[in-house]
DNA sequence: TCCGATTTGTTCGTATGTATG
DNA sequence: GCATACATACGAACAAATCGG
């Protein structure tokens, strides 16, 4: 996978997949791959080679070397359907990914398709070789949960692709905007408000939020934080408000939490991005002797299995969890249905569907001593 | 037709039709073939690239070149290479198995390979449905979970059929005895006296155990249990086993267990199938308020997460998890390759994996009341 | 129609890396 | 450890086709 004519290729590769050569156009000729990679000619051509070899490239003498059209050529031509999906997500075994992809997979197979399973790491080079792979290869459909959705994606010329090549896609939990995809969402921004709103209910006026913001999700919690504080005439802690990234979730919210614990006007609460990071808080409050909720009031979010199973079972926000895996699925599976059958009247178009989310809660959150519940 | 490297190609191809080359059988050398020829090694390399590119050839690096053997050459109808694999568990979404998943689906994409998703739930009917589709479809391998592995499986002929259609696959966890496959197992029996030996050891006497018996899992580690408690001579008591299935997973334990708890002579440890198992049994405990480890001691199997994030964490026996997925995805590959290059020599082959339990010590186990400790 | 610049096609030489037996 | 054989890579030269002027 290291040899020089093999990066050479895939580069080659990648910019026919996310649509910088467009099928018929003209790619950089062997001099300029030369200059580009810095390599000999021989092993351009070996590169090159291969790809016309696989029927994505043809070569023109005196002319130059050209994107084929691969469109409308193999991919149907075993006959047999495939029927297959593939799923896409940051992370597979961490937290509630595993019921996302239970309720998709349980619904999928039933309808006699294939589930293969892929995962980013919230990365967006290993999202960018995933959907070159799903390009390459025979798949029916697509779902997927966009990796940093908050930030501006690389990858965008491949979904583009996928449109193009008719292979329909929607995403869970957040969409890039640009794309304006078929989506299946939290409203997050209506969870955040919700989760501080309960708080805020309960008395404190003094609480911190953390929040992942490479993804959309802790953005949109973060905004309705910041919302319900605004609705309550609550200020907020100027140092009150923590984001984080995927990178540095396993430390920088507990230090911050730390250092937040330790100074003179401590808060007496904490919105937590998710329930894994409330566990992880949950821990840090353990070692410091604050008791939770006696002391110290914490909201989750996701409702998941790890909240419930700590000594203190966690007021948190519910998600659907399988039930979204078996929405998506469904929606992915009218997708191609619709597709096939185009003759079909459109009477019920697929349309992306909004989760509304409701407060579940249980032991750690409590009213602030000294104050009475407030109500709206 | 009157370039050199055209020229050499005709010659080869002709060797090749009029039976000069058989069959697996070795060609002139490049050097050789540039002797015989006058030509430089570039044009030789030029020839049987093509000629490789065709399926007439294939190359083996320090070796030789070699006549292929195009007779049952039936597959190549797409041309291209799917490499999918299949995972087959008995749940999903469930306990330690994302982490077994996660581990083989990390190490089979960063070697190219699709992975596609099927769980059983501990039904043989499912099991016969995916192994229908897996048999329809092309796979190039499948790692499989058994289905109630205790018990006779009716769908032995599939996997017959699977090793018939040349599909390699390998079996985790437990395996189909019938079958003699290749597998990836724990040392279950060591394990279960691993558990009653650590408890025996801190002077336990009345033990109960609690086993899931429909997978060979639990008949063994409840072999084991037995197994121990006759090495160091304490008696079993009579209603101290305990044996339920998938089916009743949630009931039966918890209720027998209630009984045992409310009779004359209570136990004072109990050894639990799986770490899910005893967190149930932890929350039983809590409710009569029996604290542990002070008043009961137990001891869990599989080291999973939950029983780390409980307020009492759990003594338990190690499972190597993601490590097991991803050993039974090098296996599986290396099966693959090992078909595939049918003249290679089989210096190494590929062998069953028996990992050996160890036990890690929580806060779940004392000494119990009154007794020092043993030692062997 | 021809010219010249560009681009791919063929062929040679050489060197080093890596797997096999 | 050693010879053999294939794998990768660099450089150079000339041939053949294309395209704009």
């Amino acid at each position: 996978m290291s040899t020089k004519y093999d990066i050479v290729k895939q580069e080659i590769q990648s910019r026919i997949l996310d649509g910088t050569y467009q099928p018929h156009q003209k790619i950089s000729s062997e001099s300029e791959l030369m200059k580009q990679f810095g390599v000999s000619r021989h092993t351009v051509r070996a590169a090159i080679g291969e790809l016309v070899n696989k029927g994505w490239l043809y070569r023109e003498q005196g002319a130059g070397t050209f994107c084929a059209d691969r469109s409308l050529d193999n991919r149907s031509s075993s006959g047999v359907t495939q029927r297959n999906i593939a799923i896409i997500t940051t992370f597979i075994s961490d937290y509630i990914f595993p019921s996302i992809i239970r309720g998709a997979e349980s619904f999928l197979s039933q309808h006699g398709y294939n589930v293969s399973l892929f995962s980013t790491n919230n990365d967006h080079e290993n999202e960018k070789r995933i959907l070159e792979k799903i390009l390459t290869e025979p798949f029916d459909g697509v779902i997927i949960e966009p990796t940093k959705s908050a930030i501006s994606n690389p990858n965008i010329g491949y979904y583009l692709n996928m449109e193009h090549q008719n292979i329909p896609y929607i995403m869970i939990h957040a969409y890039y905007e640009e794309l304006e995809p078929l989506s299946i969402t939290m409203n997050d921004e209506k969870g955040g408000y919700v989760q501080a709103e309960h708080l805020i209910q309960l008395g404190h006026t003094n609480i911190v939020g953390f929040f992942k913001t490479d993804d959309l999700q802790g953005v949109k919690r973060m905004k309705g934080f910041i919302k319900a504080h605004r609705h309550y005439g609550v200020t907020i802690n100027p140092n009150g408000i923590v984001t984080y990234d995927s990178s540095d979730k396993v430390n920088k919210p507990i230090q911050t939490f730390m250092k937040l614990l330790d100074q003179g006007v401590k808060p007496t609460a904490i919105v937590c991005y998710n329930d894994e990071l409330a566990i992880s808080m949950l821990e840090v409050l353990r070692e410091k002797n604050i008791r939770v909720p006696e002391d110290f009031s914490m909201v989750g979010f996701d409702d998941s299995l790890i909240g419930r199973l700590t000594a203190v079972k966690l007021t948190t926000i519910q998600h659907p969890q399988s039930k979204m895996g078996e929405t998506a699925a469904k929606m992915i599976v009218d997708l191609i249905k619709e597709k096939n059958n185009q003759p079909k009247k459109t009477n019920n178009k697929v349309q992306s569907i909004i989760f509304e989310p409701s407060l579940i809660v249980r032991n750690s959150t409590k009213i602030l001593e000294g104050k009475t519940v407030t109500t709206k």
